[in-house]
DNA sequence: GATGAATGAGCGTTCATTCAT
DNA sequence: CATGAATGAACGCTCATTCAT
C-alpha cells in the first residue's frame, strides 16, 4: 500500500508532466519532485526511465482496453459492435487527455517503434476485440476485404486524429459528433 | 553548386538520422559526421538546430504539395479530385520514406506543435486543394457535413497511418491496393 | 557543514583562477577540477556561471564592508573618519590579494557593467560611510566641493592603483607607506 | 596606401567593437565584417588576435603620449608641467571615449597583465615626460618623496576614474571642473 | 593579395543514474 | 527502504584560425 502509494504517486507524475511537455519536458529530477518523492526512490520502483515510460505504457493501454470491453456484446451485429468500439475509444481518450496525448508521445518514439502494431490491438493481452470485428466482418463480406493492418488505418487513423484535435481544442466533439464520427469510419471499411 | 553541396549533404544527413532515430538521435555533431562537415559548418547554412530541423521540414513539405498539384485538375469532379489528391500523397510517402518518417517525428515534436493544423493544407502557401475541395464539396452536398478539421482527420489519417504500415513493412501497397484504400477514404468522406 | 564544504571548495576554486587568469581563464570545467568536484555539482550551488560570479563578488563586497566598519567611529572628525577607511580598505585589498583581484576582474567586465557605481560604497546596503562622509565633509567645507563620484574617484582611484601595484610587487607598501598614502589622497579631496 | 586603407579599418572595426562591447564581444569575424573585410585579410596585417589587440593598445597609447607632449614646456614650473599634463590627459580621453574604454578593457585583460607598468609612462618609448617631472619634483621637494609608483597611482588613479565617470555619464565635465579636478591631484602629490 | 567557407577544440549547461547516509 | 547530492558524458553552439580558390 505504503509502496504502491509511491509508486502511483510517480507514475502519475510522469504521466503529466510527459502528456503536457513530451520526453524532452520530463527529466527525472522533475518527475521526483512532482511526485514528491527523492530523485533516486523512482529507481526502486523502474528499473529505468525507459522502464517506467513503457511502463507507464502499458498500464494505460491496459485501462484503454478495459474500456472498450464494457458494455461489449460479442453476439450483437458487426456494424453495430464496430460503432460501440469506436465510440468507447474515441470517449475514452476525450475523457482522458493526459493518456492520450501520452498514448501519442510514445507512438511518435524510439519507445514506440518497438511496440507500433501491437497498439491498441494488445497483441500479447487480451483485447483482440477489433482484430476478431474485422476478420468476422471480411468473412462475412460485410467489411472491405482489406489486410487487417489497412482495416486497422482506416478505423483508428481517422479515431485518433479526431481525438487530436479535440484535445487541441481544434473541434469540440459532443456525443452526437462522436457517433457521426464512427459512422464516417464505418463508412470508410464497411463494403 | 559548391555550396549547395555542403547544405544538402547536411540536410540529407538530417534527414535520414531523424527519420531513423528520432530527434534525439541525431545530435548536430552526428549530423556533421554523417553528412562530413565539421561541427561548425552545419551553422553557416543554419542559424541553430530548430532552424535546421523547420527549413527541412518545409523543404519536404514544398515537394509534398508539388507532387499533389502535378496532374491535378480542378474542374474535375469532387470525387476525382479527392481520389488523385489521395494517391499522389500516399504514392509520395511511400516513395519517399525518409520523407515520411520525418514528417511524422516532427509533427510529434515541440518544432510541430505550433503547425499542427496546418500540416498537408500549408495554410500560407500555394496548395490549399484540399481544403478548397472538401468546402466545395460539403456546398454542394457531396461530402458529409463536418467542420473541417474532422474532413481532414477523416481522409489523412488513415492515409498517413497506411502509409506508415507500409514503410515499416506491416502491408505492402501496389497500385491497386493503394487505388482502394484512398477510395476507402472517400466512402467515409463522402455523403 | 558538509553542504557548505563543496559549495567553498567551488567559490574558492573559482576566485582563485578568476583572480589569476581573469573570466576567460576559469571555464566551469576547470573550476570544477580545482573544486575537486563535478563539472555538475556546480550547477547545485549557482544556477549558473553569471550566478557564482556575481555570488562570489557580493560575497567579497560584504566582507570588505565588514572590514571598513571594524573600530569606525561615527563621531570622530572627518579626516580621521577618511584616514580610518582609507586605511582598512586598503590593508584589506592588501591582505586579499585575491579578492582584490578579483573585485578588479569583476569591475572591468561585462558583469561588473551594470553595478559600475554601486562599486564599494554598496548602495543597497549597510555601509554607505564613505557616502555620508564625504556629504558631511563637503557640507562642513572641509571637503571640496566637487560632485559625490568625482570625490570618489578622488578617494578610490589612487587607493585601488597602489593595492594593484603592490599585489604586482612594483611596490612593497608597509604599515606607514599605507598611512602615508592615505593621507596624500586625504590632500586631493580636502579643501 | 591601400595595404593601410584596410589594416586601418580593420583597426578602427577593432577599436569600436572592443571599446563598445569588450573583447568578448568582438569576434575575428565580426571585426571583419565592420572593417568590410575578409576574415582572413586581418591574418595579412596581424599575426593573430593578440597581436591585433596588443597593436592597437600601442598605437593608442602613442597617440597619447602625443597629445601630452604638445605645448609642454620643460622649462616651465614643476606644478604647471604637472596641471598641462593632467588636464591634457583627461582631456584626450574625454574626447576619445573609444580609445579609452578600450584602453581600460586593455589593461583589465590577460593582455595588459603584461605590460601594466608600462602604461602611461611607456618605458621603451619616448615621453618619459611624467616620470622626469616626478622625479624633478621628489628631488627639488615639491612633491611628496614617494616611490614613483605611488606617484604614478596618486595621479593617474583619479584622472582615470573621473574620465571613465564622465564618459559612463556619471559626471559632465567641463573645462573648469577638469581643472579643478587636476589640482585636486596635484594636491595629492605635492609637498 | 584577398577571400570567406570550413574547421574542431572548447565552452556552458543538462540530466539519467549511483551510492553514502 | 528512501534519499538527494554528486557525477560526468553528452549536448548545442561559438569562434580563432586555416587554406583552396
Amino acid at each position: 500500500m505504503q509502496k504502491s502509494d509511491k509508486r502511483d504517486e510517480i507514475v502519475r507524475a510522469a504521466l503529466e508532466l510527459i502528456a503536457g511537455q513530451g520526453f524532452h519536458g520530463a527529466p527525472m529530477a522533475m518527475i521526483a519532485d512532482k511526485a514528491g518523492v527523492g530523485a533516486g526512490t523512482i529507481y526502486r520502483y523502474f528499473e529505468n526511465k525507459d522502464v517506467l515510460i513503457t511502463d507507464l505504457y502499458r498500464e494505460i493501454e491496459g485501462k484503454v482496453m478495459a474500456s472498450l470491453s464494457e458494455g461489449y456484446a460479442t453476439e450483437r451485429p458487426i456494424r453495430e459492435r464496430f460503432l460501440h468500439l469506436g465510440a468507447a475509444l474515441l470517449k475514452y481518450f476525450i475523457s482522458s487527455p493526459l493518456e492520450f496525448r501520452y498514448v501519442e508521445q510514445f507512438h511518435n518514439s524510439p519507445y514506440g517503434t518497438a511496440c507500433r502494431r501491437d497498439k491498441i490491438m494488445g497483441k500479447g493481452g487480451g483485447c483482440n476485440a477489433f482484430k476478431e470485428l474485422f476478420e468476422e466482418g471480411v468473412a462475412q463480406q460485410v467489411i472491405k476485404d482489406f489486410p487487417l493492418v489497412i482495416l486497422f488505418d482506416l478505423a483508428f487513423g481517422p479515431l485518433m486524429s479526431v481525438a487530436r484535435d479535440h484535445i487541441l481544442g481544434f473541434v469540440e466533439l459532443d456525443d452526437r459528433l462522436i457517433e457521426r464520427v464512427v459512422e464516417a469510419c464505418w463508412d470508410g471499411v464497411k463494403r
